[in-house]
RNA sequence: CGGGGCGUAGUGUAACGGUAGCAUAUGUGCUUUGGGAGCACACAGUCCGGGUUCAAAUCCCGGCGCCCCGACCA
């Protein structure tokens, strides 16, 4: 890509309305548009990490045997009735609209209702069991209060798997490699040392459910941190209940301040009860489904992932979600210099590297400062001084020093 | 929903009730080229609606919008 061609551009003063770090460089690198309060559109830098985050997500959904849908976000009044979901005193984040005759509807701030019920056309025998689904899609919620950038919103992308089984040991023994699954999304999101499998409240046959916890300074939740295994946490909210750690029994003692990165819920036969959601077991018995749901934000995670990773200077992509796996930047207005450039550009995309080429008519000054603030972790400088030694500058975004590499070397980087 | 702050060119900021200024971005020209380059010229603004006043960006009322703290967050 080159970027005199791209179709955003930087920003050398933070917006005065976000103060959060993640919104700030995001707008400024151009990543983001704030649309409204807890509204945002993701532009072509934005979507490519979005749809990093979201690939590495699918595949480990994919893995634990999960099937891509994608359901609708108009939702069906009668449904939600049904579980006593509807109703604004019940569930007061509902977005509501109408049809022209003058019926309700709702966006969906959630979708275990509608998903039960399509599964009813599905599920009719333990043979049909277990079966998971999930989908990436846009979730609304009338928040009385959004806040920091993409960290809570109104309009937002979910994640959200949802587990159909036979019986609680089935669920359980889901439940744990789902688990499993949200702890390689988050190290390979490079969000791993500082996110926690954190117990909290809630679940309908389990004590607790579990929270996937990311430690940042201005996060919105307050957990307590084991000091025995150092893996797990406690939400402040079931922390006078629940005074040590639930997995190996120490005391409990650092509390942080964090984001909640990912949910996950045993929901029983809450939903298949409702809905009429059951099965023939094998003797003939009808039984109800027992269901599970899943939760990640993909854009809060890219938010956390800001947060986590940048500097006064700008963001530092991990190279999981970086937009670009290489910066590419030409100094200096010698000829030969740019044609050098121009071949090195086409050399890397040949081997199938995704570079951003800054081959715009700007300072260098400039360009190091847009791409430190874009924060793609390789950057490569071709300039007429490095090229009398026949060689290029190599620096990592997350280190100060830069190496000079000839040009074999430098390819032996890209392997 | 309670409390606090704010709303001025595309962006960021000034202006006692009395000529709306600066920076940056953008455009043109020339000069520059390793850490957001220089000069010149140009383009561009007081959130909306009322009120007070000879005169309102400024004071008052109402609305809309944004940020922060708290409450809330299946």
């Amino acid at each position: 890509m080159l970027q005199s061609k791209l179709s955003t551009k930087t920003k050398r003063e933070a917006p005065k309305d976000e103060m959060s770090k993640n919104a700030e460089l995001l707008t400024r690198g151009g990543f983001i548009f704030k649309e409204m309060a807890g509204v945002y559109s993701f532009l072509p830098l934005g979507l490519r990490v979005l749809t990093k985050i979201n690939n590495i997500i699918r595949e480990e959904m994919d893995a634990i045997g999960g099937q891509e849908l994608f359901l609708s976000a108009l939702q069906d009044k009668s449904l939600w009735e049904q579980t006593n979901r509807w109703s604004d005193e019940v569930v007061d984040i509902w977005f509501k609209t109408k049809l022209k005759s003058g019926s309700e509807l709702g966006l969906g701030f959630t979708h275990e209702e509608p998903l039960t019920r399509i599964m009813k056309d599905h599920i009719s025998s333990y043979k049909d069991l277990p079966t998971f689904v999930y989908q990436i899609q846009t979730k609304f919620r009338n928040e009385v209060r959004a806040r920091s950038g993409l960290m809570r919103g109104r309009e937002f992308l979910m994640k959200d798997l949802y587990s159909f089984c036979k019986d609680k040991e089935e669920q359980e023994n889901f439940y744990e490699k789902a688990k499993d699954a949200y702890k390689k999304i988050f190290e390979r999101v490079g969000l791993g040392e500082k996110t926690y499998v954190t117990f909290a409240s809630g679940g309908s046959f389990s004590k607790y459910s579990h929270e996937f916890q990311t430690i940042i300074p201005n996060g919105e939740d307050e957990i307590y941190l084991c000091g025995g295994c150092k893996k797990v946490a406690v939400n402040k909210d079931i922390w006078e209940e629940q005074k040590k750690c639930p997995e190996c029994g120490s005391e409990l003692y650092t509390e942080e301040k964090s984001v909640e990165v990912g949910n996950i819920f045993n929901l029983g036969t809450k939903f298949s009860e409702s809905i009429g959601l059951f099965y023939k077991d094998n003797e003939g018995n009808s039984k109800p489904v027992v269901m599970g749901s899943y939760g990640i934000g993909p854009g809060r995670v890219m938010g956390t992932i800001v947060e986590v990773m940048c500097d006064e200077k700008g963001i530092v992509w991990p190279e999981s979600v970086t937009p670009f796996d290489v910066h590419l930047i030409v100094v200096g207005d010698d000829e030969k210099t740019k044609k050098t450039a121009d071949n090195l550009y086409e050399e890397l995309k040949q081997k199938k590297v995704d570079v951003l080429y800054d081959d715009r008519e700007a300072s260098a000054g400039q360009k190091f400062a847009d791409s430190d603030l874009i924060g793609i972790p390789v950057r490569i400088v071709v300039s007429d001084k490095t090229l009398k030694e026949n060689k290029f500058e190599f620096k990592k975004r997350n280190e100060n020093k830069f190496i000079l590499l000839n040009k074999n070397e430098l390819f032996e980087r890209f392997k």
